[in-house]
DNA sequence: ATCGGCATGTAAACGGTTACATGATTTA
DNA sequence: TAAATCATGTAACCGTTTACATGCCGAT
């Protein structure tokens, strides 16, 4: 399980209350980590009662207060020694595969439909990414190319959101802003480089249903 | 949930009993959907009692006796009507990003090892999938290319073993050993083209880590 | 004689999903 | 006035993971 650290995380990017948390879990974080709002009060609570974070009231005007969360030393720790021990090449759950071997047993030409409504989400999400990519990581002098060509776009693209927050206690090591920015890019690569090569997979079974 | 369908497919693909099921999510179906055999086992019961599958006492010399399971009209019905209704694109949980993003909080060249680790393990399984698609797809005759350049393996490379299996029931519509030989290969070229993208990527990140 | 593979299970704990619930405020 | 957003929760259910358990057979 990670959702606690993954709390951690954004915490550190920048304190914020459990709503918060909830719609940076539809974006930012969210493209690789899911969590309803109700999982994130729930482990924010038994976080708060393990001293892995503190919370904070804060009133606002025409809203309801909230509860400002950021991360403590004892969560700082708790990150900290989760990094350090090692974890498992991630497990794979690909409904999709399961359909597409399924299909070999009941009309394969059912499934193009399907698929490219797939392809559709992915290359939604690879055009909400490289626009994330052009507001926040603008290409800089020479010597870094961003990305190469796209794809048409369809969905509104909404912003990764990731100002530089500042971390409540002083960490361990080497933590610039410099790195932060930098790890941020890097994992969005990875974002781009997957659906990208989703894209590519899923016309390539567009293709191979097309010969039924 | 899944697991019903994927069980479902792999039993059409190949009848078996509740542990080589298992083994089987260890390998070819494993790749893109796990289980543990305590899974398999109560899914299978409720299966049974549900009619979607049926067993068979298998008694053999030397081991003990097995239940064959084998997929009945029941249960090739119920696949049809999910393979029918839309799934959601995946939800995926990463959470080696998220390690790498929370790195920025806490000394970043300490992650090197465990991205490699992972890169190893990517790799490894590349070459498994190469071993697999060599072994089970041979190249035919134009026009068609299985895969590009590779990477150096290290692990010993198993087969996917997805022989073709008879379906109990005859199937709806256009189901032949052909489509299934042409799906199994495209879900394939799929793990090949992931692994790949993630050694790409993570060689991305070890060069991002190596700057602090 | 012990270890690994075959074969099948039970039980408990945990994590994630879905549904339901409340109440204020701003915008269309 | 109705809908959307902010903000926080409870309850029930279901799926997954981990630990424990049993027993036979063949090979070292």
């Amino acid at each position: 399980m990670a959702l606690e650290h993954a709390i951690l995380v954004s915490l550190l990017e920048k304190p914020g209350s459990g709503y918060e948390l909830a719609r940076r879990f539809d974006r930012s974080i969210g493209y690789f980590w899911t969590a309803t709002h109700q999982q994130i009060y729930r482990v924010l609570k038994r976080m708060e009662n393990d001293g892995w974070v503190a919370a904070r009231e804060v009133a606002q005007q025409g809203r309801p207060d909230k509860r400002e969360y950021s991360v403590a030393d004892l969560g700082h720790a708790a990150l900290s020694s989760w990094l350090h021990e090692p974890i498992e090449p991630e497990t794979v759950r690909h409904d999709l595969a399961v359909k597409i071997r399924g299909a070999a047993f009941d009309d394969p030409a059912g499934l193009v439909r399907e698929v490219e409504r797939h392809r559709q989400a992915h290359a939604d999400r690879l055009a909400h990414y490289l626009a994330g990519e052009g507001r926040d990581f603008p290409p800089q002098s020479p010597a870094e190319a961003p990305s190469s060509p796209a794809e048409a776009p369809s969905s509104p693209a909404e912003a990764p959101s990731s100002p530089v927050g500042e971390g409540s206690s002083p960490p361990p090591s080497g933590a610039s802003p410099d790195a932060e920015r930098e790890l941020q890019h890097v994992v969005l690569r990875g974002g781009i480089a997957y659906e990208r090569m989703m894209i590519a997979w899923l016309d390539d079974v567009l293709a191979t249903l097309h010969r039924f």
